[in-house]
DNA sequence: AAAAAAC
């Protein structure tokens, strides 16, 4: 904090300026004494006032206050004790409370409280006789933490519950007046914790780091460019980033600007000079795989033809790599429809009158489940929780909304409370169960649903993902956890860290589990499953499972289960499709036009700016809209979901961060402004809507360039599909809006 | 192109 000195020189001058009595002027710091013979007041005000942290205190304290680096307030010396307490030095002139003379006989103390601070009277007891001795006070220990975190504290805190059976049974919080308001007196007599401004002025992460402060240090901690390290030395971070050093330096380059995209829009060859001399761009590992160095490469316009033929590709002819030029990239060639997996087919009506119990669950799964609104099972759930139940490696394909976490999350308790559960409730014990998701949304959303199940039963979840401080993850993992819902890369993480250890987990879940087959997830995928028990019981979950998950399922699988729903396919689904062909430029009034209606209203866009804009274009015309994409912090990515969820607002643009698993309740129309590059992510996207046998409208907006292409797209999505030509202000979108 | 990590 660079301007300590300073406020602390002013508001020393002011204190002794009588005319500042009044609390001083706007924006004066606050202190906890303004004035002479005000409780508090210290007459030797010269020094600087608040000892403020310097970096490397701050560092230490990184931001997570808590139980480590501090003690609850059970642990803390009773106020009588205060004294041998490390004071600040003002600290040791003024008795122990306890030895204290009794207030009444301070006659100035009403005075300036009166004058000086009208409010402080109002919430406090008398001190006379009416007030215990600070001595004597109850320990604090019914309070547990001082933290500002508290709505979403306790999943990470699994130790809590086992004496507090749940929240529902607490003692109301009104025995604890709330923290600042009946507490004035803190701020003046207690040097150290009274001079501390609200939390607001520590520098919370935001202030020093603006936009991806959560995650980074600041910068002017960083070398320049010119002078910074390879970019080698970040081996994770490299892969999608060419290593800098190796480039010629930004200010000898032509400008990138002229090349918005990678492939459209270059400029010919020869109007860049430099490539000549670059070094070849195989030191660049996302673009090289597939593509030789830039001067071995025929020039694009002639050879595309050459290029296509796969069969003079040397030795490269496997489809390991991707399949790129011999049809436009991301384009529907790239999207073919997997083998589909042989499987059980379970109908509805095998199901009718079954109920979880019947399926094995025990007492206390069936009656949370019925809480938390599954009374009888689903298709998915009654198909695959025997099998789960009976330690089998399970596949499990439902189709969107169609119950696929309780699915595994019920049996998966089961069996962890089988063995061994909560009896052997001790610290540290290593998580047995770990549910792996693609996105942090997903996770959470997961942990909503199995955690009142696991708690049910005294076992513990908790979430292990990205974009948040890992302190309170770390915390609950020390405290012993059984559950672990997250992401991979922040499970990586803290593996490498070796403050979590998988070797305990007999019970690994993979959601959207060919998603995660994905080039890019596959492989820190493999990495988390390998160090699982060997052995132990895999579940893979997927609207769109196919053979995508072969990899996976022939490395750790055993003889799986596989389980589908007979009958459940899109033609049976309670979604209605339309195709809209519209000029390009039409697109943002079109979906206006769309949106200009009072149920919920999910529109996926195909890159986090078109979201954001999109966002503010319909802000602008007086929608409330917001968006959710991976340009956003943590906080800020589950505020924006919570206001579509909330109905605080109805309409949220999204990329497809969105697209899959994400439960929320009544979105009746979702608008793809982009349509998707394959039919799975058709899929998914439209399953935000029509769940749970609602009905919902999926509308794809195209330029008429791109009608057969989607054609083919929703050939292999199974899906029947209405094209109709739209220009803004045709009544048949305001028809289909309120369909 | 998007997603997934960073005390």
């Amino acid at each position: 904090m660079p301007s300590s000195k300073k406020p602390a020189v002013g508001r020393a001058a002011k204190n002794f300026d009588p005319s500042y009595s009044k609390g001083g002027p706007k924006g004066a710091p606050k202190g906890g004494s303004k004035s002479p013979g005000h409780r508090g007041y210290r007459a030797d005000e010269g020094a600087p006032k608040k000892q403020r942290w310097n970096a490397d205190e701050r560092a230490a304290r990184s931001g997570e206050r808590s139980s480590s680096d501090r003690p609850a307030y059970g642990d803390r010396p009773a106020y009588g004790n205060r004294t041998e307490r490390p004071a600040t030095g003002q600290r040791s002139e003024r008795p122990a409370y306890s030895d204290r003379a009794p207030r009444t006989d301070r006659p100035a103390y009403n005075q300036d409280r009166n004058n000086d601070r009208p409010s402080y009277n109002s919430d406090r007891p008398a001190r006379g006789g009416d007030r215990p001795s600070y001595g004597d006070r109850a320990p604090r220990t019914d309070r547990p933490a001082y933290n500002n975190d508290r709505p979403s504290y306790n999943s990470d805190r699994p130790a809590r519950g086992g004496d507090r059976p749940s929240y529902g049974d607490r003692a109301p919080r009104t025995d604890r007046p709330s923290y600042n308001n009946d507490r004035p007196a803190r701020g003046g007599d207690r040097p150290s914790y009274g001079d501390r401004a609200p939390r607001t002025d520590r520098p919370s992460y935001s202030n020093d780091r603006p936009s991806y402060n959560n995650d980074r240090p600041a910068r002017t901690e960083r070398p320049s460019y010119g002078d910074r390290a390879p970019r080698t030395d970040r081996p994770a971070y490299n892969n999608d980033r060419p290593a800098r050093t190796e480039r010629p330096s930004y200010g000898d380059r032509a400008p990138r600007t002229d090349r918005p995209a990678y492939n459209n829009d270059r400029p010919a060859r020869t109007e860049r000079p430099s490539y000549g001399d670059r070094p070849a761009r195989t030191d660049r590992p996302s673009y090289n795989n597939d593509r030789p160095a830039r001067g071995e490469r025929p020039a694009y316009s002639n050879d595309r033809a050459a290029r296509n033929d796969r069969s003079n590709d040397g030795g490269h002819s496997s489809n390991f790599y991707p399949d790129r030029d011999s049809k436009p990239k991301f384009a529907a060639g790239d999207d073919v429809v997997l083998e589909r997996l042989e499987a059980i087919a379970t109908t509805a009506e095998d199901v009718v009158g079954v109920t979880f119990g019947d399926l094995g669950l025990g007492g206390n799964i069936v009656r949370e489940l019925a809480l938390l609104g599954a009374p009888s099972p689903f298709p998915i759930q009654a198909a695959t929780i025997p099998d789960v139940l009976a330690g089998r490696d399970v596949l499990g394909r439902g189709k969107t909304g169609s119950g696929k976490t309780i699915a595994f999350a019920a049996p998966m308790i089961e069996k962890l409370m089988e063995n061994n559960g909560a009896k052997d409730r001790k610290m540290a014990r290593k998580p047995r169960a770990l549910i792996l998701a693609p996105t942090r949304e997903l996770a959470l959303q997961i942990d909503r649903t199995v955690q009142p199940i696991a708690r049910s039963v005294g076992l513990f979840t908790t979430q292990i993902y990205g974009g948040v401080p890992q302190y309170r993850q770390v915390s609950a993992l020390q405290r012993g956890v059984d559950i672990i819902i997250g992401t991979a890369g922040r499970i990586e993480d803290l593996v490498e860290q070796g403050r979590l250890d998988l070797s305990e987990v007999v019970i690994t879940v993979l959601d959207e589990a060919d998603y995660m087959c994905d080039l890019g997830f596959l492989e820190p995928v493999q990495r988390i499953l390998r160090l699982t028990k060997k052995g132990g019981q895999r579940l893979l979950f997927s609207a769109t499972l196919d053979k995508g998950v072969a990899s996976l399922v022939k490395e750790f699988l055993t003889n799986p289960a596989v389980h589908e729903v007979a009958g459940e396919d899109q033609a049976s689904s309670t979604i209605d499709h339309k195709v809209l062909l519209i000029e390009h430029r039409d697109k943002a009034s079109i979906i206006g036009q769309l949106v200009d209606r009072q149920g919920k209203t999910l529109i996926f866009s195909r890159t986090r700016a078109y979201a954001e804009q999109l966002a503010d274009q319909l802000e602008d015309a007086g929608v409330k809209a917001t968006s959710l994409h991976g340009d956003l912090n943590q906080a800020r990515r589950t505020r924006n979901l919570q206001m579509l969820t909330s109905g605080r607002v109805n309409v949220l643009v999204a990329t497809d961060v969105a697209a899959r698993g994400i439960h929320v309740d009544d979105i009746d129309l979702v608008i793809q402004a982009d349509m998707p590059d394959e039919y799975k992510t058709y899929l998914h996207r439209a399953g935000r809507t029509g769940r749970a046998g609602k009905s919902g409208t999926v509308v794809t907006l195209i330029p008429k360039q791109r009608r057969r292409r989607m054609e083919d797209l929703l050939d292999r999505a199974e899906i029947e599909s209405s094209f109709t030509t739209a220009t803004p202000g045709d009544a048949s979108i305001s028809a289909l809006a309120n369909l």
